[in-house]
DNA sequence: CGGCATCCGGGAAGATACTG
DNA sequence: CAGTATCTTCCCGGATGCCG
């Protein structure tokens, strides 16, 4: 005679109708916002999301899936055929949960606490990239690059004083890389030269080899916020 | 033989370098962010807290300031005598964190699910200010209006194009608006004349009545998003 | 294989009672 | 007033298995 276990979130929202409140009763529940990270370079697929979030087990990824579909945050959406597979992608409005994302990201990379060494995914590589961009350095430089990261390829713009990071179409950059993610972490953040990561076989720069280095020094070193006061 | 029981919170940290991962291992337990939320117009006792996060408990509170502290974000303080009580108050860094506050409620704020009717804090309504306000509305306007909750005594005013609160010092301000944080939602937010307000009993507005009408024309009613696309 | 349901162990959240 | 101790509930994470 047991009731059915129908998921009544309800006890677990916070009732308070502060935005930020809604906010976390929207993306507050652990994975969520780091799915919504996976989704904002364009559509995926269920294999995809797994792979990327490591440590995020398949009921889980359905249980978030379907709380951000139910909130207007994600919709499913069946490819054409032949493809006629099934992808999730955000909705408009969830793409506009990316300022409050870089934001949080340029908060956070000044802990004390912050290991930019730990594994990094594609995707959040290149929304690292609009958090720690320095227009001022960059100036009116306006050049386009490639990554390739395997199968994902990603090409980010530079141009008035902005830059803009997509997926796919490459063909016309100045320069591509091709490595794994952790090793741009290192290239541009941690500054060791691209030559060094070549050599171990770990990068291969394409191209124009200047203009990723001029691209590197368009990036400031986290600087940590000091525990005092 | 059993091991001893280490708070090992590490199997709960995302173990990704993304800095909005580890933003999210920041502040990313439940009631964490609705703490810093209390904690932003200046320093709070153990029990105000309390008070003003209806649902949170006295143990996960202990938890999460000591969490906080431990992180950084917020410390402890005695205050000198003779009062000789122990506040809780961000860090110079733990302040830094209002930006993506304001934003992630601004993006909230526009989710079809979000009911503006829920209890509100004092605090949330100051901050939700900075989030509502329309500088182009406001214009070149200056004002400055006080508002009592109870205990509880604010500041806003605007100046610039700014809108700025602050706690105490209303000796001097244009009108003051004595009611619940409730009802200046109501007013502010849901366009409910302050005279009915005042009819009920719910508030009472000293001084220029005429400028708190204009304060309320400054914010915008917050425009749900569509679940298309 | 992609997507999703089910079962289980550990641990965080929530409520209550208790202590200095 | 400021927490601590204890107990219950339920979410998270892993494993397994079903189904198209």
């Amino acid at each position: 005679m047991k009731l059915e276990k129908v998921t009544d979130r309800s006890g677990r929202k916070y009732h308070d109708a502060c935005g930020a409140a809604h906010g976390l009763d929207l993306v507050g529940e652990r994975w969520a916002l780091l799915v919504i990270r996976e989704l904002m370079m364009g559509p995926r697929r269920f294999g995809d999301l797994r792979k990327d979030l490591c440590g995020l087990s398949a009921n889980v990824l359905t249980q978030r899936l379907e709380g951000l579909e139910a909130s207007g945050i994600v919709r499913r959406r069946k490819l054409p055929p032949p493809a006629s597979v099934q992808v999730y992608e955000l909705t408009d409005w969830g793409y506009e949960i990316e300022p409050v994302f870089i934001l949080l990201g340029g908060w956070a990379a000044r802990s004390p606490a912050h290991d930019p060494t730990l594994p990094i995914s594609a995707v959040s590589i290149m929304l690292s990239f609009k958090t720690m961009f320095d227009a001022r350095r960059a100036g009116d430089a306006a050049m386009t690059l490639g990554f390739v990261f395997g199968e994902d390829v990603f090409r980010v713009s530079i141009a008035g004083g902005r830059l803009e990071p997509r997926r796919g179409g490459i063909e016309d950059v100045d320069v591509t890389v091709v490595t794994q993610p952790p090793l741009v972490a290192a290239a541009v953040y941690g500054k060791v030269p691209p030559q060094a990561l070549a050599a171990d076989g770990g990068m291969e720069v394409r191209g124009d080899a200047g203009v990723f280095a001029r691209f590197i020094d368009f990036f400031d070193l986290p600087q940590k916020a000091s525990m005092e006061a």
